[in-house]
DNA sequence: CCCAATTTGTTCGTATGTATA
DNA sequence: TTATACATACGAACAAATTGG
């Protein structure tokens, strides 16, 4: 094979080219050879060895490049087998972007941890961006976006309300089949459908008095207070590529903050 | 010197004896060090040579132990100088255990980021663990617990009450005046004045009517939504130390979950 | 200002263990 | 069983930052 077609040698150590250390030209390399589809979702990597030569580097820079990436999930390592371009399973999904769980001195019988909460699809319009919107997606105001509204249950109670906004110029002829249709998660769908790729999110919360569509929509009294997370989705060189907007009712579930680390 | 003096060597590589790796066995034995107070907060560490030899392991092998201490927030390195054991500074509080921040739209001028809170003392007492705080304590119901009321303002504004529950037992002769006289965080207080190290936190978020007293302290409608945080802060061996509810004031606010990563 | 000693950071290469197909 | 891939462990050499003379 020619698993080293179009793949460029990083600069020497010596005289250090690009002023970064080598492993992280090689990250770069890599990341630049994924975000490009030279390897897509789910691909497997040629070997450590085979990459390392191909890269111009020991096997010892290699892995510490792949290290980097697979802490910030674009890669998976798995003894024995490979290495493997990260895609958006379920699993993904609610370890690294769902952050609400039954509470755990909820009246309930306890269901197990994590659990997927059942989507349902409650609105989808085309519109013009707000000036929140333009400012969260780094877009012109008044730019052609798209608007999915969700709402989520957990356990049979809805949860959680969505208001989902995407540039119309990323997303090209999203219908509400797409939507409804999808086998995955969302982000599943961008990957597959759009090509694009939420490697992480930055969250903001705060706490409101349930407006009239959320306390429809999650079936609750108007007025009663709220979390509100504003997510921006982020994609390579955190190009922002969602702006969502979550309500959540948390009677029953908590919102919960990803703790660091865990050896 | 000597400083290897009552460092373990951990097991050889060949026949893996405790089943962990042995940059594992290596990590763990320098977590016991700093745990034990043989390295204490501040404290200057051996060179990497020295620890290796000390440890009967390799250069790499040691550093790679040191490299999960130091993600773990309990090592620092600096290049040149040494590698040091963690102290609760006021830098640390605010980037790991400090998640208010002003909302990106308030109407104000831009206080450059992260602003560190003015911290009051309103209220000090001792009491016993009610259901939660024990159980979050790994306490039984009915021991002897502190109750800590603090105030924090940013930018002049009351925007955080702390309702602090820590068990009596472990912070024995804790008194308002420890509390009013501290220089440092309440957790440097923890560390210098009682031996508790805190290492971590979980989180839990929800959104609730403020009641009297939180409108009280923080100014504003009884039945205003407010942010209320569940922490539990732990030290080594996930021991729970701290039991925080936090209730804040999200008007001009918003509770800022820590991004995974940022390379 | 420069030099030398010390310490961490980077890069290389090799050998061996462990998991998978 | 064999081959392949990642995981661990070792150690050498040099680069870069810091400190003190």
């Amino acid at each position: 094979m020619d698993t080293k077609a179009r793949m460029a040698k990083v600069g020497r150590a010596g005289a250090n080219s690009a002023g970064a250390p080598l492993y992280r030209q090689a990250k770069r390399e890599l990341q630049r050879l994924i975000e490009c589809g030279h390897y897509g979702p789910g691909a497997t990597l040629p070997s450590e060895t085979g990459l390392a030569r191909a890269l111009g580097v020991s096997i010892g820079t290699l892995r510490r490049a792949v290290d980097e990436l697979v802490h910030e999930h674009l890669l998976v390592r798995r003894q024995g087998r490979g290495t493997y371009v990260t895609s958006h399973t379920a699993e993904r999904f609610l370890f690294q972007f769902f952050h609400v769980e039954l509470r755990p001195d909820a009246p309930l019988d306890a269901p197990g941890e994590r659990e997927y909460p059942q989507v349902t699809l409650v609105d989808f319009t085309r519109g013009k961006a707000d000036e929140m919107e333009a400012a969260a997606l780094d877009r012109p105001a008044g730019d052609a976006v798209f608007r999915i509204d969700n709402r989520l249950s957990l356990a049979g109670r809805a949860v959680v309300h969505d208001r989902i906004t995407v540039a119309a110029a990323l997303f090209k002829n999203l219908t509400e089949q797409h939507l409804r249709a999808r086998p995955g998660t969302l982000y599943s769908l961008y990957q597959s459908e759009f090509g694009i790729t939420v490697l992480r999110a930055r969250e903001r919360v705060r706490a409101i008095a349930a407006d009239t569509d959320a306390a429809r929509i999650l079936g609750l009294p108007r007025g009663q207070p709220v979390l509100q997370v504003h997510r921006i989705a982020l994609s390579f060189g955190d190009k922002p590529v969602e702006y969502r907007v979550s309500t959540v009712h948390t009677a029953m579930h908590d919102y919960v903050s990803l703790l660091p680390q865990g050896r």
